[in-house]
DNA sequence: GATCTCCAAATTATAGATAATTTTCAGAAT
DNA sequence: ATTCTGAAAATTATCTATAATTTGGAGATC
């Protein structure tokens, strides 16, 4: 819960604003301005800025030259290329980690739907979601590929947090539960294109579930 | 060839690392010396820090957090992987991108092609085939995948330069022919194919071509 | 009343200085 | 000779100060 000790004052400010974005509690376009920022950390601009870059690279938020930085719009036509693009990367990965996925992994990968499937409000959910797509993509062993995967998913997740809030219900998660049926008898096409839907599906409903 | 004059002093760093990277001009494993290198740039170190966080995004560099930033290794795992993503976010682009092609995009597409197979060096070439590449994928519209991909090929590129250097012909890009002729005749599916195959091949050839 | 000009305030970008951490290496102990 | 120990040197991370640029708006002009 408390930050790591030792981590940089850079990262420990570009992961709060992270969060910040992504629950929606800065909105988008918004601008965040260093020197507010750095007062509120009780740091100087100077690791704001690099906090800035890091977010930058993750496409939370967007820098223009001297113009300082606004927090990244998301469009529907934005929502949709990263679900397709979370498409393409995430197939991919599944299709070399198959090979590595024991019955284990998949055990796990059920408790994580389970959890998903039980939990009480977005955050617990979408712990759950993430837990489930890191567990069964993780063997594919391609650290930049995941890590790209991992930054589209945290971008997907404001799509999340904006459209609920306050009232919702954990959906039971049949596409999750066919991924897993796929994978236990080997038919890795057919995870594969099911896994292709699910995230698309999941960037496709903007406005109501 | 002059740096544009009202570019931010930490972009200009972090372009003439990043091409120093790909050309070899710096070597895999190197470390980079913050203090060193804003000597050399005559600037201080802070533009140069902000440096090194674009070159980590761009997966040029990596960092670790008070032990300073080396250039990335590139494995032949590592080139594997990049090429593979490459294939994958590449086909995505060009499917959405082959509703918009007109004729003049492929005929300066074909331009481009001819420019690359007329290459002396491996620069030319490399700009030529990027040319290429940007010429057919980015009226797909979609900004963040076309970053992506832009990406991933400067990363392709250090491939490139490690692996000739000085003797070097251009190859007659058959694969190039291909795509174009299947997008004339509308088959996207077979363009789809030969991307794929073309891109992953480049990505193949670590000591011999 | 609307638009333009120019100055002040706010903000970004960079520099220079300092604190904290890691690396290096000489010398002691085994 | 090899492995520890510890202090000096190098390096990273941060802070404070300054320069340069942009933003916002008051007052003048049409």
């Amino acid at each position: 819960m408390t930050t790591a000790k030792s981590d940089t004052i850079a990262s420990r400010i570009s992961r709060e604003l992270a969060e910040r974005i992504v629950t929606g509690v800065i909105a988008a376009g918004a601008r965040l301005r260093q020197d507010h920022i750095a007062d509120e950390f009780g740091a100087s601009h100077v690791p704001v800025r690099e906090a800035f870059r890091r977010l930058e690279a993750q496409g939370l938020v967007v820098s223009e030259p001297r113009r300082g930085v606004r927090v990244a719009g998301f469009s529907l036509d934005e929502v949709k290329e990263v679900a397709e693009m979370r498409a393409a990367l995430e197939v991919l990965a599944l299709r070399h980690a198959a090979p590595h996925l024991t019955r284990a992994i998949l055990d796990a990968a059920e408790a994580a739907n389970f959890a998903g499937e039980k939990a009480s409000d977005v955050q617990a959910w979408d712990e759950a979601n993430r837990s489930f797509h890191r567990l069964i993509l993780s063997p594919c062993g391609m650290p930049r590929l995941l890590k790209s995967i991992d930054d589209l998913q945290v971008v997907s997740a404001r799509l999340l947090f904006s459209g609920w809030r306050a009232e919702w219900e954990a959906p039971t998660d049949r596409d999750h539960r066919a991924i897993l049926s796929a994978l236990r008898v080997g038919d890795v096409d057919q995870a594969a294109s099911v896994l292709a839907r699910h995230v698309q599906w999941v960037g496709q409903s903007p406005r109501k579930g």
